[in-house]
DNA sequence: ATAATATACTTAGCGTCACTAATTATATTG
DNA sequence: CAATATAATTAGTGACGCTAAGTATATTAT
């Protein structure tokens, strides 16, 4: 039902960093977010996502900050930096790139 | 220049046997030939091409037999069976969705 | 109360696969 | 005959998405 996780590679970045951009969030609600935008085909795993967040912060594309809501547990936030942003760009426009080369060679 | 790595993974496959369905060919043809149709931005070296054509024959998606040419060096050429084809149309089919999802996440 | 469930994060270890790099071999060209 | 182009093989490396197990708090059900 769901794709090839080798797909995934290269693009999970890209998509984590867009929906950070797109407001802060946690990765708890990320997973969610994903699978709903994609309609239940990317499931995502914790042991999948946090492991890109902690990457991502590593290299000082996203800062998180702990905060705990007025009901349930605490969860940890994150925020896009300039340089994931800049990130991000890349990323998007190497994604789209990418997708015309394989548009390409798929009528070649 | 050239595109990350990781997105390769997934769709090197579908390429590689959508080349070979339009046409019989071998190794060192494929890489010319996916280099000229991207136009340089995919560059695949042997030792990334020649791994995965072993395991498609592996697994019975392509058959292969030598044959020397009038001039040259002898050449392995390739061609796909029906069950190379049918996992290409699946291939071809997951590729697509998947595009989509990216989409439809990258949008929210 | 307490057990059960949902939320939320962490981390160790595995397997796949694109990569680098070296090797072998024949054919053609200078 | 050396140098280069063509063509295939293969050993080893590293990145990263995965499984699986664990920790911990909050809420709901019994």
């Amino acid at each position: 039902m769901s794709f090839d996780k080798e797909l995934l590679r290269g693009t999970l970045e890209l998509m984590v960093l867009h929906l950070i951009d797109t407001g802060d969030t946690y990765g708890y609600a990320l997973t969610s977010r994903i699978s709903e935008l994609s309609e239940g085909r990317i499931d995502l795993k914790e042991g999948t996502l946090y492991p890109v967040l902690y990457r991502l912060e590593n290299e000082s594309m996203i800062e998180s900050s702990w905060s705990t809501p007025e009901r349930g547990v605490p969860r940890k936030y994150y925020r896009i930096t300039e340089k994931g942003r800049a990130r991000l760009s890349e990323l998007r426009q190497e994604w789209h790139a990418f997708v015309e080369c394989v548009k390409r060679v798929l009528r070649g």
